[in-house]
DNA sequence: CCGTTCCTGGAT
DNA sequence: ATCCAGGAACGG
């Protein structure tokens, strides 16, 4: 469900929240919840403060009074839910801070594919997928070149999964993979090298564009995604094509297909998006 | 490179 | 009862 809008949208929300909070206790109630750090490291955080909070394409990581990092994976179902006064524990709690203000802060998730870790700087390098992911789309340095060049890495792959792959492109999933390549006017099906140079260029500021538009709409909420607030996102209303099987091209007014791509559902135009 | 798998719940 | 879901690691 989380994908870049939706974690920086839990990234702000915490940063307004979170601040000058004390943990009074930390409780682990699903032990597989852990991927780094055991639930005595994790109860070891009581007086202490979250400090920093930063996001790198799907991870959100935050930084205490002390040296080490939490590094929070939401994946499908994920939520960092803060309560301005403590509740009794809800089906699929698996963890909460509480702090000495009587607040608190719940991972909440569903399908438990979550993960946290608990680590030092050093030990971030061992975070599955954090080291090894691509450019930010919205940072500076993401250029048309840089998307040639990855999906150039792929020559035999289509271009929806390789999009999805977060070695390429950090914090894209499968609701802007979507609405991105129908921005671009680009078939999901296309050859992941095979693309002009006109379609890079248009698919690097489609991504810029899309994204920067969700997090203002403070992301989508097509099914369960909340933010720290417990507040859904807005974006739902402006999606063109995801989940739009069926229904007229709001540019054309052909019928948008549904197809699946390496395995993942793909809407686009087929009028708006050529195969080629 | 693609299908399967981890989970649970909602839709059909 | 069966299929499907916004993620991503894993095995074949």
């Amino acid at each position: 469900m989380p994908e870049l809008p939706e974690v920086e949208t839990v990234r702000r929300s915490l940063l307004s929240l979170l601040p000058h909070k004390k943990i009074s206790e930390v409780e682990i109630f699903t032990p597989t919840l852990l991927a780094a750090g055991d639930a005595a490291a994790f109860a070891a955080l009581a007086g202490h403060e979250f400090t920093d909070f930063w996001r790198r394409g799907k991870y959100l990581l935050f930084g205490f009074d002390n040296a080490e990092r939490l590094v929070v994976h939401l994946r499908m179902t994920g939520k960092l839910l803060y309560h301005p006064v403590a509740e009794k524990r809800h089906k699929h709690d698996h963890a909460c801070f509480s702090f000495d203000d009587g607040s608190e802060l719940v991972y909440n998730d569903t399908r438990k594919f979550g993960r946290f870790w608990l680590t030092d700087e050093a030990g971030l390098a061992d975070v599955r997928g954090l080291s090894t992911l691509g450019l930010e789309p919205l940072d500076a340095e993401f250029s048309a070149a840089y998307l040639h060049a990855q999906l150039a890495r792929h020559p035999k792959a289509k271009l929806k999964a390789v999009l999805l792959d977060q070695t390429v492109v950090a914090g894209l999933g499968n609701i802007y993979a979507d609405e991105v390549l129908f921005r671009a006017g680009v078939h999901p099906e296309r050859s992941a090298a095979g693309l002009t140079p006109a379609e890079e260029k248009r698919l690097t500021a489609a991504m810029r564009e899309i994204l920067t538009e969700a997090i203002a709409s403070r992301g989508t909420t097509f099914r369960d995604y909340v933010d720290g607030n417990n507040q859904r996102g807005g974006y739902q209303e402006q999606l063109k094509v995801f989940q739009k099987q069926g229904e007229p091209c709001p540019d054309c007014g052909h019928i948008i297909e549904r197809i699946r791509v390496a395995g993942r559902s793909s809407c686009f135009c087929p009028h708006c998006q050529q195969a080629k």
